[in-house]
DNA sequence: TTGTAAGCGTTATCAC
DNA sequence: GTGATAACGCTTACAA
């Protein structure tokens, strides 16, 4: 017993020294040394479905353990060609609005043992010098939740790197996609609305850098001309500078608008999102001393956590978010396992959660 | 003209060809066979400060451009020990209640060429598994903005990599660390409220599993007891369930609990966040009539978008969040450069933000 | 300034 | 099942 462990373990201690003394790192090589088999041999340990002896996988992961040794990604990823990495483009308005949205993305990648590599896109990105880091960096797919121009969309299919578009699409082109139905979440709230008796409709809506916003503007507005009930009184701030207050604000100011347009308020106002909508609701209340939704009703999109507050309890649609971030993930993993070139697009529908901020008849 | 141009477009396209036929990826040998030069010649063209003679500089990039040739990051990485690459630590809790964290950490980053990892630490996240993946990944340092335990931080400083703690510290040990004193805006707020002449404090905690609520708490109890007033009635739910909605359902739950001890309504009433204080405003409004401040104070931290809507425009305290983004990118760069190994731990300090909900003396 | 050649640490192919 | 050996695509002395 002692005649086999110590060399070993004197062996282990030398090997360390050693590699520490020349300032590199712990290698398969140390590894295959100390647990005297070869290189190969531990490189197939640490490989999921090889064939390995037991007494072999054995005496390696002791050797592994004791060095401290772990699998170099980048060496593997040179020879692989998988990276393992998967690019999130991401606008900060997609984050402001879907906090949770990163954390199911990172959770469903990480079930497949991938690894969310982070590019912001924000107003002042300089794209092209963001796509060359990116394509540097050799990731396997990349998620697109960011508004890019046709383009740089078109970079990614020329390099052939698989990618999903997430809630979002690019006129005339087959792209896989995971987006929800914005439009017709529209329509159907549109729908319910004029079910329950309202006919004089206004909007305040998103940013029209946002292909959502745009597509609930558009759902709104059809499915009012399909009921021929008359076109929306549609108010829309140029606003880039997304943040929950600025669409607060614009909720307030929009209310204002709309009222000083019409004379009067409508029946109800369709708010872009939940941010817009409360603070529209602030102002129909404290300002205009409104009972909503007695003599207004206010809706919203998005259903974020302060819709559910009791001073709000407001009226929106929800996204299917989590599963929606599954599917992402599934997709790419998907293209990236396959190599697949078939075109997908699925498509979620929102819920309408029922608040209290719009009368909606029985 | 045409004998030079012509020949060189013909093995262009040939040389694309070829790659593409053998299915593999364009490299600096294509370039430098396109461009007539060595090997060397190209990887030196994509060195900033190498030298390269400008002809040389210009033929390579036209047919790297021509070729659409991109450096391969794991190869650089596989011989410089460079990846560039952070790895960023969250929790749940960090990028619900600072949703601009992220956006801030990848911009600073980005200045320096470095890109983000990301790594969510959830409650039911195997860190030990996470830890041997993020390893692998042979990132250059990390940013810890997630609680981790002891043990696990140990880890980093064993493998002599580089590390960050955000807003976060642990006991008895020295750790570079980018911070805001918390405990420092909490006697702040209470001195201010005390000078206003509140006496009753209550408050209602974050969760025990935030070394920032904790030190909170700490803070608001010694202050406190420092200026001879009676210790706090201090609530707090077990909750690691961290979402906006729950922490406003602990504000309201804890306003009524602390109501139901103490027999009436303290003075104040000092939450752990926004979320919470805007949940235990709401209560004592709908619930138990109170008007706020005149009846009951409440103050928040963080200062949320919501914070500011003017249902609430709640007495809060910010941090300077940007700013230690900016820091905590600063260090770790500066760390990775220089190798150091200096303890550094940069407090910053929190303001608080007069809202309508605490009464403050002039 | 430019080219040659030796790594960097894996995985994969192929005999044994 | 196991061990040589050749890639993978780059950086970096060193020589020219």
């Amino acid at each position: 017993m002692t005649a086999s462990t110590l060399p070993v373990h004197a062996s282990i201690a030398d090997l360390k020294a050693l590699i520490e003394r020349q300032a590199r790192r712990v290698t398969s090589y140390d590894v295959a040394s100390a647990a005297g088999v070869s290189q190969s041999a531990v490189s197939r340990c640490f490989k999921p479905g090889a064939s390995v002896s037991a007494a072999t996988y054995a005496r390696v992961m002791q050797a592994a353990m004791e060095l401290d040794y772990t699998p170099n990604a980048a060496a593997r990823s040179l020879n692989t060609r998988r990276s393992n990495l998967v690019a999130l483009l991401l606008s900060d308005q997609a984050s402001a609005h879907y906090p949770e949205l990163l954390a199911e993305l990172s959770h469903h990648f990480s079930l497949h043992g991938m690894r969310l590599l982070l590019f912001y896109v924000t107003a002042g990105t300089d794209v092209d010098a963001l796509l060359a880091d990116l394509w540097q960096h050799q990731v396997d797919g990349a998620v697109l939740a960011a508004s890019l121009q046709e383009q740089h969309v078109n970079q990614f299919e020329r390099r052939r790197l698989p990618m999903v578009l997430f809630n979002r699409s690019l006129r005339d082109r087959q792209i896989n996609a995971i987006v929800c139905d914005q439009a017709g979440a529209a329509r159907m709230l549109v729908a319910r609305l004029a079910a329950a008796g309202h006919r004089r409709f206004a909007m305040i809506a998103g940013p029209a850098s946002s292909s959502v916003a745009l597509a609930r503007r558009r759902g709104v507005s059809e499915r009012l001309s399909e009921l021929g009930l008359p076109a929306p009184l549609i108010i829309s701030d140029g606003h880039d500078d997304l943040s929950a207050e600025h669409d607060y604000a614009s909720g307030a100011r929009g209310l204002r608008q709309i009222i000083a347009t019409l004379g009067s308020a409508p029946d109800v106002v369709i708010c872009g999102n939940d941010s817009i909508a409360i603070g529209c609701v602030d102002t129909a209340r404290a300002h205009f001393k409104l009972a909503i939704p007695g003599q207004l009703s206010v809706t919203g999109f998005d259903a974020i956590g302060a819709a559910s507050w009791s001073s709000y309890q407001l009226t929106t649609v929800r996204q299917p978010l989590r599963q929606m971030a599954r599917a992402t993930a599934d997709m790419l993993v998907g293209l990236i396992a396959s190599g697949a070139s078939g075109v997908e697009r699925r498509v979620f529908s929102a819920a309408v959660v029922e608040g209290a901020t719009a009368r909606m008849g029985a």
